[in-house]
DNA sequence: GGATCGATCGGCT
DNA sequence: GCCGATCGATCCG
């Protein structure tokens, strides 16, 4: 048995291809799936239990619906890839790049569930609750060490420090969906439901 | 070069 | 619930 290879499904890690697929069912997806982060050879994981989808051009929320710019560009490249920014000059926020290269799209990680890693977090995460370590798309990337120098890194690379496995997929009367958080103007933009979460999760941001 | 704004968070009321 | 923080990207002149 090849050792190096993981057991179970389970913690083996997504292709390429399974976010090269339709933006939204990207997103409905990867709920229930593990994010893992390796710090110094330390898993850091969790379940993702909350997204939001960022489809195209046309799409006024979307960082994308200004054209392509230095700082969106990572929205314009390969699937499988990561954009990352910062938010308020404080937050970062993670984003996982979808559909064939060329057409902006994302999906920005809302919340997780912690799996692995936990004392690592709670080091970082001094005096937040638990409940909150990993609630919230800027408390993604601080619980797990995301960073802004991580912009376009591949989550797919077989030396990636940062990728997603199977985990638990989740049945569809599990996955609810309401509009994004905080996107507002454009009716379209606030209207859609492309925010996807584990229905009755106590972990769901807001 | 300067002004404005933001896919948020945490502390305080 | 509300508000201030804090800084890069973008837009305007």
């Amino acid at each position: 048995m090849d050792l190096r290879r993981p057991v179970s499904k389970s913690m083996r890690r997504l292709p390429r291809s399974f976010f090269e697929r339709p933006t939204l069912e990207v997103a409905r997806d990867l709920l229930g799936r593990r994010l893992v982060r390796l710090i110094r050879g330390h898993r850091i994981s969790g379940r993702i239990i909350e997204v939001e989808a960022y489809i195209g051009e046309d799409d006024l929320a979307s960082h994308a619906s200004v054209g392509r710019t230095a700082r969106n560009a990572a929205m314009y490249g390969p699937p499988g890839h990561i954009y990352v920014y910062m938010l308020y000059g404080r937050h970062c926020c993670l984003n996982i790049v979808t559909e064939p290269e060329g057409f902006p799209a994302a999906i920005l990680i809302r919340a997780l569930e912690p799996e692995e890693g936990l004392s690592w977090i709670a080091r970082r995460r001094r005096g937040i609750r638990i409940q909150d370590w990993l609630r919230g798309p800027g408390r993604v990337c601080a619980g797990l060490g995301i960073h802004r120098a991580l912009n376009g890194h591949d989550l797919c690379a077989p030396d990636s420090q940062l990728w997603v496995e199977w985990g638990k997929p989740i049945p569809n009367d599990q996955v609810a969906s309401s509009p994004r958080i905080r996107v507002r103007g454009d009716l379209l933009a606030r209207t859609r439901p492309w925010r996807f979460y584990i229905r009755d999760h106590p972990l769901v941001s807001r």
